[in-house]
DNA sequence: CGCGAAAAGTTGGCATCCTCAACTGTCGAC
DNA sequence: GTCGACAGTTGAGGATGCCAACTTTTCGCG
C-alpha cells in the first residue's frame, strides 16, 4: 500500500524527507561555518574537529570513536596536529600501548578561539526565541536518545 | 561579566553549545546511515548524494551550488558517476557552455535504491511521536529560514 | 609460568574529496 | 567586433578515509 513510489506524496512520509533535509541543511550550515573558522586558523577541518575534542590527555582510542572513524584515520590526523606543533603524544606508563594526546599551550590557545568563534557562529545560527531553542534541544534529545539502533 | 571563559558555565551559552552538538550527533547519524547504504551500492558519499539530488536535468553549475562546492569538484564526481554509466552529459544547443546532467536507467534505478533505502533510515531514526515530528519540523524551519546570513 | 587472543597504534596502499590556479569555449553587452 | 563574464575542465597538491598487515604490550586462562 504505502509502497508505490509514484505519485501520491504521502503525507507521513515527507516529513520523515523534510525532518533529513532540514538536519543535514542546518548541520551543513553549522560545519561549512566550522570550516571556515579553522581555514582561517589555518587547519583542515578533521584536524580541527579533533581539537576541540581534546580537553584533558586522551588515548588515541577514544577519539576514534568519538569521531566514528578508523584507528589508522585519527594517526593521520595527529600527526597533523603534532607537526603543527598542537599536540603531544605522552606514552601511558600504566599500559604501554597507549598514548595519551596531550595539547600544548598554542594547542590549547587555538582550541579555544576555535570554540569561541564557533559558538558564536553557532549563537547566530540559532537565532530563534529561548523558548524555541529550548524545545529544539528537547526534541532533538529525544531523537538523539535512540542510541544506535542500528540492527 | 559574561565574558569570562573560566568556570562558570554561562546559562544561555551551554543551551547554543548543546544545540550544535546535537545537530552534528543526528546529523552525523543520517550521514553515516547515508554512507552504509551508498557503499552497498558501490558508490562512494559523495557521487550517492550528488545522485540523489539529480531528478531531471540541471546544469553542473546547480550541482555544485546545491553541494556548496567548487565547480572542478563537480567535474569529479560527474566522471565518477559517468564510468559507473549512471549519468551523461548533454550539452544544452541554447547555451553550447552547459552541459545538462541526465540519468540513465541504471542510474534512476539506483537514486530510487538510494531513496527509498535513506528514507527507512531516516524514518527510523525519527522515531518519535508525530506531533514531536512536526514541531521539531516547524523549529528547523525556522532556524533554517536564516538564510545565509554570513555578513 | 607461558601461550595465545585481543587491544592500541602505526604503516602502506589506494580511492576519494576538495580547493586553488590556469585554461578553453561560449555568450552577451556595448 | 571586442571584452568581460560564465560553464566546465585540467593539473597540482593536500586531506580524508578505509582496509589489511604488522609491532608492541596486555590479559585471560589453563
Amino acid at each position: 500500500m504505502t509502497t508505490q513510489a509514484a505519485h501520491p506524496p504521502a503525507p507521513e512520509d515527507q516529513l520523515i524527507t523534510e525532518l533529513a533535509d532540514l538536519v543535514f541543511q542546518v548541520a551543513g550550515r553549522l560545519r561549512q561555518g566550522f570550516n571556515a573558522i579553522a581555514a582561517d586558523l589555518d587547519l583542515p577541518p578533521a584536524q580541527a574537529l579533533a581539537l576541540v575534542n581534546l580537553r584533558g590527555p586522551a588515548p588515541m582510542r577514544d577519539l576514534a570513536d568519538l569521531l566514528a572513524c578508523d584507528a589508522s584515520n585519527v594517526t593521520g590526523i595527529v600527526d597533523g596536529l603534532e607537526r603543527r606543533g598542537l599536540v603531544t603524544r605522552r606514552t601511558d606508563p600504566a599500559d604501554r600501548r597507549v598514548k595519551h594526546l596531550v595539547l600544548t599551550e598554542e594547542g590549547q590557545r587555538r582550541r579555544d578561539l576555535l570554540g569561541a568563534a564557533a559558538h558564536a557562529r553557532a549563537a547566530a545560527l540559532f537565532n530563534v526565541p529561548q523558548t524555541d531553542r529550548r524545545q529544539l534541544r528537547d526534541l532533538l534529545t529525544a531523537v538523539a536518545k535512540h542510541e544506535q539502533r542500528l540492527d
